[in-house]
DNA sequence: ACTTACTTGCTAAGTGCTCAGCAACTTGGA
DNA sequence: TCCAAGTTGCTGAGCACTTAGCAAGTAAGT
């Protein structure tokens, strides 16, 4: 996926064939096809939903044929799986040197801004985490299953660090903390997707840090 | 919608016609069948999710014929819409005596016990409510737009409470921490959902109740 | 009788996937 | 260096299947 905004802007892609370079190895073309091919699944999800996303319509939308997903990738699911990987790559959390409770904060408060700074890519991967829970999507479950407790792990282990150097309180659980962090975020975003008004609303931003910040912090 | 465990029991049902009581009235039969409906959709989106949810299977499960559900509602769509009221009337808060803080904590610690206490019921709330931010059921979104919204401002308006009361910080934005709220119990429901090994930790309904009680009151 | 509940046959639209075949690229022998 | 043989990318017709909804009919209540 090379950006998000290529969706609707290669012109004469979905005529015919693409002509791009007169040369190409075999492996460029796999993966300028496989590159194509997510990134117009990504703009159909983001477009019209996860259920939209039919072998046909992403294979056309790449300016390729009906076959194309399926020659690419097998099936369907192991087109979705991708792009739930490639999509969970986005949002990987950068320690960026902090430390503890402020290396906390900062993941949360870097989550919440990514809802108006990103919002189709989060649009995209809370669309996809949707169809996840909802089991609608075999291959997807497993692929959030794994980066539900990846991303829990990672704030558990910044919790207990936490914990070590005195910036978190020492009668917090850090695992099961990790959960309610985890759920605080998904579930602010979720709403935001539902209700776009409070996207654009940073109160929410600084009211989830402050219900961390006074929560976490030993001293009230 | 009676109980939600009669989704297997009920016998000959799926043979042939039900032929429960030899003389009702109209208004009966029609009551009945659309319980009997709404029954089968609520099993059927507990166990295979709502994509599931048919026509026919519908009527089927429900002991009728597959033309039923657009006879009774018209349309699949309203069939859906009906079955969210429903599972949100489930949900709805009981004040239950206590007021600003304490209020709240109850509120929250009821939601995250129904996870387990009640758990096919919270599956298919967060299965409708899952559909809805991926936007593949037109009328879902809708129903839970508002439903997100008497939620939040149920919860605003007990943090507002509490504020006045002197149990609740007076420096938090009640509006926007409900929002954070319902986001919390929300986003880890989700995540028991995909993972349910959490569903029966009781250690995260503590941490996010510590989280909270730590972050709302005036004293740390 | 008449209205309403419900069934059943049908349709049109849409699904993922298969497969034969063509065209572009790669390889290796001369 | 060239060119035939082999490999791989990709197409597009077609298959088997599912879907929501309609229309015409039957049965049950008034």
């Amino acid at each position: 996926m090379s950006t998000e905004q290529n969706s609707e802007d290669r012109p004469a892609a979905a005529v015919a064939a693409p002509p791009p370079a007169p040369s190409r190895t075999q492996a460029e073309r796999r993966a300028l096809t496989e590159e194509r091919l997510l990134d117009a699944a990504f703009a159909i999800v983001a477009d019209r939903g996860v259920r939209a996303v039919t072998t046909a319509a992403v294979g056309e939308r790449a300016g390729y044929s009906r076959g194309i997903v399926n020659h690419q990738f097998g099936s369907r699911d192991q087109l979705m799986v991708r792009l739930a990987e490639t999509v969970q790559g986005r949002f990987t959390p950068a320690p960026e040197g902090r430390r503890g409770r402020a290396h906390v904060l900062n993941v949360v408060d870097d989550y919440l801004g990514t809802v108006r700074s990103d919002a189709r890519a989060m649009r995209v991967f809370l669309r996809l985490w949707a169809a996840a829970v909802g089991d609608e999507e075999p291959g997807l479950s497993a692929a959030f299953t794994r980066r539900d407790a990846f991303f829990r792990d990672y704030l558990r282990d910044a919790l207990a660090e936490g914990r070590a150097d005195g910036s978190v309180r020492a009668d917090i659980d850090p695992a099961a903390t990790a959960v309610a962090l985890v759920g605080l975020v998904r579930g602010i975003a979720m709403q935001c997707q539902v209700d776009p008004a409070l996207a654009s609303d940073d109160r929410v931003r600084a009211a989830a840090l402050a219900l961390i910040d006074h929560g976490l912090p030993v001293r009230g």
